[in-house]
RNA sequence: GGGCGCGUAGCUCAGACGGUAGAGCAUCUGCCUUUUAAGCAGAGGGUCCCGGGUUCGAGUCCCGGCGCGCUCACCA
């Protein structure tokens, strides 16, 4: 027998044994009247002589950690809220049966203890139980006391093993809720309505990705997962709705990385008479109120990078690109390099003779997405310090308004780049429905161009705009990845409570035949 | 998808040259009424990721596959 399926067995024999003592195997409530933070916080620093006099009666809840038996008497370790309190059980100072029960108990086990709060010899904050209560029995091992559960995979997998295992996982996660409630409050304070739209959409659009597709039985009609809510969020500012969000996920069919999970949290806003300058505003505000909700300072550390949420630098991607160009690919470019593509060419050639890995460089895309990947191949990287990067070519932004007062290839767009990641992307939102289309329309011979994340076309939104949507300003903002530098995080899956992992195989032969590989 | 790495007990990990599979924690038994990874004595626990091959003999070598991590590509 498998080791497992033994201690399956042994504490299942326990539990009948539990039950056998009079005591319901699976009790229905419990009502501790303090929890083990709050006796940490409340009481961590009282002296012994203090809760000696006082005698405070306590009344907790928790999982069993450790066990330290010394025959007659044991001390173990309960853990509630990520945090642990010991408690000593006294075969004197309770009754046989709660002794009994103690003598059931298991590492893992839920219980609950009343007692009183003491120290020990060696100062330690514990209580003295009066009587024990098996609440909930582990039938299976935890991981190891000192390494814990440490294998990746499993972390994943068994999250919720992860979770009361290791306290720094669980610190992450309540940071994320923290974030996520940092940016409500600070959108909430400015007057902006909380929403949701479509997950399931008939077209997708607003981003460029390629979708999951599902299926409706009683409409028999395939429909995408969304890749973005912006052209629904949108209509709602047609509508009237004139500030408004949501928080919710995204689903992108596409690889996965240390950044990337098919399905993800973005933050999604949109200001009607603004334009991308009030956005470039409110973004440095909100990251920096959102940095200090979170962690209480603006400084923060990320893969052993530190900046600060409250220092900005704004660069137009053109800036940018002539800021980082290498020494070795000299000279460095001029602004008048990036007026077409045989020039834009030229100075790919040039990166790529000085640098490698060289970047790929399809003659034939129009000239804004190559001087675009030429900013992700020069400069990306060097954007640690918070970066708003602004102007962006029009070939890449459909759904962005012509940048006022210059050449019609770009357009009034920035990203937000922290730590290297990027994290946010706003623009003055495109509202003249004739110019919609003809964007759409321009998608679209991308899209016969091979490019499979182009637009689709979508009547009903350019319907929308020609009824008049007033200038706004949106941005949307990857939640996760905000968390992952709030929380010194370098991969996704640590932010994400259930990153998607492949399923592991069928246990047996049988059902893995007849699987197409 | 490419490259690199990892996969051995419930967990964390050792296993030179190919020669009967190991440790610590956890579990079980005994002792132990203020311990701190408690201690002492003993016991049980394995599909060495899967499938082939080489070999007298494979955890170890070879081939194929699966899973995971890192990285590049793609993307947010």
């Amino acid at each position: 027998m498998a080791l497992d399926e033994r201690i399956y067995q042994q504490r299942r024999e326990k539990l009948a044994a539990i039950e056998a003592l009079g005591q319901p195997a699976y009790p229905y409530r419990y009502q501790p009247s303090i929890s083990i933070p709050e006796i940490l916080q409340q009481y961590g620093a009282r002296p012994a002589e203090e809760l000696e006099r006082e005698r405070i009666s306590v009344v907790i809840a928790g999982r069993v950690m450790a066990i330290r038996a010394m025959g007659k008497a044991a001390f173990m370790q309960v853990q509630q809220h990520g945090r642990q309190l010991q408690i000593y059980v006294k075969k004197d100072a309770i009754s046989d049966a709660a002794f009994e029960r103690y003598r059931l108990t298991d590492i893992g086990d839920l219980i609950g203890v009343r007692g009183y709060l003491f120290r020990t010899r060696t100062g330690e904050l514990s209580v003295h139980a009066d009587d024990l209560t098996i609440l909930t029995k582990a039938l299976l091992p935890l991981p190891e006391k000192w390494h814990g559960l440490t294998d990746v995979e499993l972390r994943y997998r068994q999250r919720y093993v992860d979770l009361f295992m290791n306290p720094e996982v669980r610190e992450v996660f309540v940071k994320r809720s923290r974030v996520v409630q940092a940016f409500r409050r600070f959108l909430d304070g400015r007057g902006y309505v909380e929403v949701e739209t479509p997950m399931l959409q008939p077209l997708y659009g607003g981003a460029t990705a390629r979708p999951f597709i599902t299926h409706h039985n009683t409409l028999d009609i395939d429909l995408y997962l969304r890749i973005a809510p912006e052209l629904y969020l949108k209509r709602l500012v047609v509508g009237g709705l004139e500030r408004v969000y949501e928080i919710n996920r995204n689903f992108r069919n596409e690889g996965i990385s240390t950044q990337h999970n098919p399905e993800f949290t973005m933050l999604e806003f949109y200001q009607a008479y603004a334009d991308y300058h009030d956005l470039m505003e409110l973004t440095e505000q909100m990251f920096a109120f959102v940095a200090q909700e979170v962690n209480g300072t603006t400084r923060a550390s990320f893969d052993g990078k530190d900046f600060d949420f409250a220092d900005w630098q704004r660069l137009s991607m053109r800036e940018a690109i002539l800021k980082y160009w290498p020494e070795a690919a000299a000279p460095k470019p001029e602004l008048a390099d990036f007026a077409d593509s045989a020039r834009v060419g030229a100075l790919v050639r040039r990166f790529n003779s000085a640098h490698s890995p060289h970047m790929p460089y399809d003659p034939n895309a129009p000239a804004g997405k190559t001087i675009a990947d030429l900013f992700e191949a020069v400069a990306e990287e060097h954007l640690i310090q918070p970066t708003i990067l602004y102007d962006f070519p029009l070939a890449i932004s459909p759904l962005s308004k012509n940048k006022r007062g210059e050449e019609d290839q770009w357009v009034e767009r920035f990203e937000v780049f922290i730590g290297g990641l990027e994290v946010g992307n706003a623009f003055s939102e495109l509202n003249d429905p004739e110019e919609q289309r003809r964007r759409f329309e321009q998608q679209l011979r991308e899209r016969e161009r091979g490019d499979a994340e182009a637009h689709q076309m979508d009547e009903d939104y350019i319907r929308a705009l020609s009824y008049g949507m007033p200038p706004a300003g949106g941005m949307g903002v990857g939640i996760d990845r905000t968390t992952m530098l709030l929380t010194d995080s370098r991969s996704i899956r640590d932010v994400i409570l259930f990153p998607l992992l492949r399923p592991q195989k069928p246990a047996t032969a049988e059902e893995a035949d007849g699987q197409p590989e």
